[in-house]
This record gives C-alpha cells, structure tokens and sequence, in this order.
DNA sequence: TTCATGACTAATT
DNA sequence: AAATTAGCCATGA
C-alpha cells in the first residue's frame, strides 16, 4: 500500500469536528520523521472530497497557506463543522482528535 | 543513482 | 517572539 494511500486512510478517520496534525499522522505511519511526505500525499490528493484533508493542521494548529485550498476556505470549512477558527488557528487542546489504541500517544 | 523539493518539526539565533 | 537553519525522507527528474 502507498505512503499516500495510508494517509488518507488515516484522515479519513478523522471525526467531523476535530483535527490532527501531521506529526500525529506521521507516527500512525510509524514513523515520526514522515511528516513532510503527509504534507506531500496531500497535496497531491486528487479526492479531497473523500477525504477530509481540511481537518490537518499543523503542529500549532495553524492551517495549512492559501496555496493548498485557496485563501479563507480551509478556515471556512472548519468553521462549518463548529470549530472556531481565528486568523488561520485552532485550539488543538480542544479540537484534536486522539488516535485510538493501535497508534501511539501523540505529544500534547 | 544522484539531486532537488516539500500542506513538517525541532533547535538555534 | 519571530526568523533562520538543520534534519528528515518519499517522490520525480
């Protein structure tokens, strides 16, 4: 199976309402370092209808540059499904998704 | 195979 | 606190 097709079953799992940052992601790959190649198989997600990709962020919170989905409408779909969203920023203490059991314990 | 690149992250200025 | 540097590694040329 692809690197890309693992993250994006991985977002996919993501719950409407919630977020996770590529670091998180990275180490459900198993490997923490993976980063930068989850920024990558997003980028190049042709099905972002699919999946979900919106609800990744980066380690702050802070959503991905305008480049990626167009200015204001990563906010805009995240403020759809009730998260708050101030000047391209969530509250990951609030609205990040804990993975379950099989993946590791993210920092907080 | 070697080189450059990137929706990242951590450490240093 | 903001900007820069360095490490990272899967792709594509």
């Amino acid at each position: 199976m692809n690197l890309f097709d693992r993250v994006y079953a991985i977002v996919r799992t993501v719950p409407y309402g919630k977020v996770v940052t590529y670091g998180q992601i990275a180490l459900c790959l198993g490997n923490p370092k993976l980063s930068r190649q989850v920024g990558w198989a997003l980028h190049a997600n042709k099905t972002m209808i699919v999946v979900p990709c919106h609800r990744v962020v980066d380690r702050n919170g802070h959503l991905a540059g305008a480049f990626a989905f167009g200015d204001g409408v990563q906010a805009q779909l995240l403020t759809n499904e009730g998260i708050r969203v101030v000047n391209n920023h969530v509250d990951l203490s609030i609205y990040q998704h804990h993975f379950t059991s099989d993946t590791r314990i993210q920092r907080i």
